[in-house]
DNA sequence: AACATTTACGCAAACGTTTTCGTGTTGAAA
DNA sequence: TTTCAACACGAAAACGTTTGCGTAAATGTT
């Protein structure tokens, strides 16, 4: 087993000075054209690599972007890591991941675990609990320190920094338009409780495009899921939910959801209820994820380029920090979504 | 923007040295109760936090992990992810992401872009390319330099490390036995070329079973899929092979697909033909991930754990990283596979 | 009073780099 | 022969820590 090699031991090896070594392996005009030829054909010989650590020490910037996410086993969002991976990758930076599993503590804890000089910068999607109690303390804190924050999806406007999302609302409406342009004349919506950033708006966009008809919504037709966060029996409680929906609602004829299980699910009671999709009733979700593409009516659905947004984020990230005037001018990218048309709607 | 506060700092503003802040900040008994007071008060003020990097660097380990997976947007590897990621966090470690894309020259150039002092250890499943082309040189040389590496799923033999494994052929004999069990006298099975090891795996569970229960298998049944990786209409070609399977082989009464997509793939070609799941045919997948839980009927499947999977090769990698005696001796852990059965099977 | 022992702190090295500056050795110009 | 620039290299500082060791002052022991 042999270690890494260092400057210090070429440059023992070779009985020059460690400067000499470094600056040969630079090229340096410096050096001598012999030591240089020498110097490189031992350090290529023995497959010199410049210590990361050493050079994150010196330069004081670890050519690393922290990704902060509520959940992972999802394909949103690891969508959206795929897509900073691979503009971070371009641009020499890796990227490392902290997960918060939707919870507060977790959140700062591993903010804080790398904000200690482990990364330049963070991407990152709120937590749900921290959206609930409004406690945006660490993403100050972060900012204050210079350390920049890209926040995509669920954001939070107070916060002063680029944030990548999708217009919410707009793809809503988008997708509400359709079901009535289909023929639609009872939408029902199955979303979030209002504190999730994201569900919020696209009730919202719901309740804009309803208007825009001249439909009066019916509150009965609005169904704020209780999420009992990660609990196990989370999706029966959800498909008895959506059930009394139905059942409440005999003459819905269309159902929006605010993402894809939720549209799912829809399908999967409204097939038990003996309704046909898109027949009886048509369903469109949010989030174009495998489940969606591969369901049975496939859903038509509003997509949000998961890829294009951790793009966009990394790239917001990483011209901060390569800028060098120190001005802070932020920025909001709005990723535009787009209505997939599937089997679910006529 | 107040940068983060050093050590140096501290010293200089409370008149003392840099070792007695240091000293003070750790209770050694070296400092007097009133310095240490002093120093801790001041720290406690200003959040002093201590630089990771330089911590890194002075005690030549980083306390994080590279994972090199060849894709992130799939269900398998994130639940992987996701258990790496919890045991790695209980433990003081974090967790680095690198995607090879299944490209070989990826996996490399990400691994030695981590093997640079970033990381302290490995946990890794190999690229198709890389299991195709049987080029394993970049692990052996990390391994050499005495960085630990514990595979996943997809492993190679003949390299000296952990692995966390499921039994694949075990899995297969499974689902196979499950069929006979239930009926089916004609089962095919949709699999990878051989190159891809779990694909081969389960392919030689589903002949075990084959003939554990005196059935000669049947070439027409066996298809190979030809996965051109990633390219766009692989989705139609996958569909029009398995279709040609079906017309091929009309007295077909059960599928084994050894990954989700296969088996949701089966399902939909033998609804198009017309056929009943599970009267006319049974289907059973590998791999239990959002796909087989929602699909409709619900797919029958075995399930890897892949959440287990990463925690174990967690722990594996820890364990050696904290061991104290050098010796290498490498585990291969076997996490038991469990057929979940659902409405695809009678 | 003389010596021994604590006590409380600072120095300096080490981790692996890069880079500024200084310096001894050339060869050439004066 | 003297002077000076060019050349080729080394010393040292810096990034932020931790820690072994040295030591002055304070206290304790005869």
């Amino acid at each position: 087993m042999k270690r890494k090699v260092t400057l210090k031991q070429i440059a023992r090896e070779l009985d020059v000075s460690i400067s000499t070594v470094s600056k040969a392996l630079r090229n340096s005009i410096e050096i001598s054209e012999d030591t240089r030829q020498k110097v490189q054909a031992f350090a290529k010989l023995y497959n010199y690599r410049p210590n990361n650590i050493a050079l994150s020490l010196k330069n004081r910037k670890t050519q690393t972007i922290g990704i902060i996410i509520p959940e992972i086993v999802h394909h949103f969002f690891s969508k959206v890591i795929s897509g900073i991976e691979a503009v971070a990758n371009k641009r020499g930076y890796n990227v490392i991941v902290g997960l918060s599993n939707e919870s507060f503590s977790k959140e700062v804890i591993n903010m804080e675990m790398l904000a200690n000089g482990s990364i330049d910068g963070f991407i990152l999607s709120i937590a749900k609990e921290t959206q609930q109690q409004q406690d945006y303390h660490h993403f100050i804190e972060t900012i204050n320190q210079g350390m920049p924050i890209v926040m995509f999806d669920r954001v939070v406007n107070e916060i002063k920094c680029d944030k990548v999302i999708v217009d919410d609302a707009d793809g809503a409406k988008l997708a509400v338009n359709k079901l009535i342009q289909c023929g639609c004349k009872n939408i029902a919506i199955v979303t979030t409780k209002d504190y999730v950033s994201v569900g919020k708006l696209r009730t919202q966009g719901y309740l804009e495009a309803l208007e825009d008809h001249k439909i009066s919504p019916k509150s009965s037709l609005i169904l704020k899921v209780h999420d009992q966060l990660l609990s196990e029996d989370h999706l029966d409680s959800l498909e008895l939910e959506i059930e009394n929906l139905f059942k409440n609602n005999k003459n819905m004829d269309g159902v929006f959801a605010v993402n894809e299980l939720y549209a799912i699910t829809a399908m999967k009671v409204a097939r038990k209820l003996g309704l046909k999709i898109p027949e009886d009733i048509q369903v469109i979700g949010f989030t174009d994820g495998v489940l969606s593409k591969h369901a049975v009516p496939a859903l038509t659905t509003v997509s949000q380029h998961g890829k294009k947004i951790g793009e966009k984020a990394a790239e917001l990230l990483i011209n901060n920090l390569e800028r060098e005037d120190e001005e802070d001018v932020y920025e909001t990218v709005v990723i535009e979504t787009e209505l997939i048309e599937r089997e679910s709607t006529k």
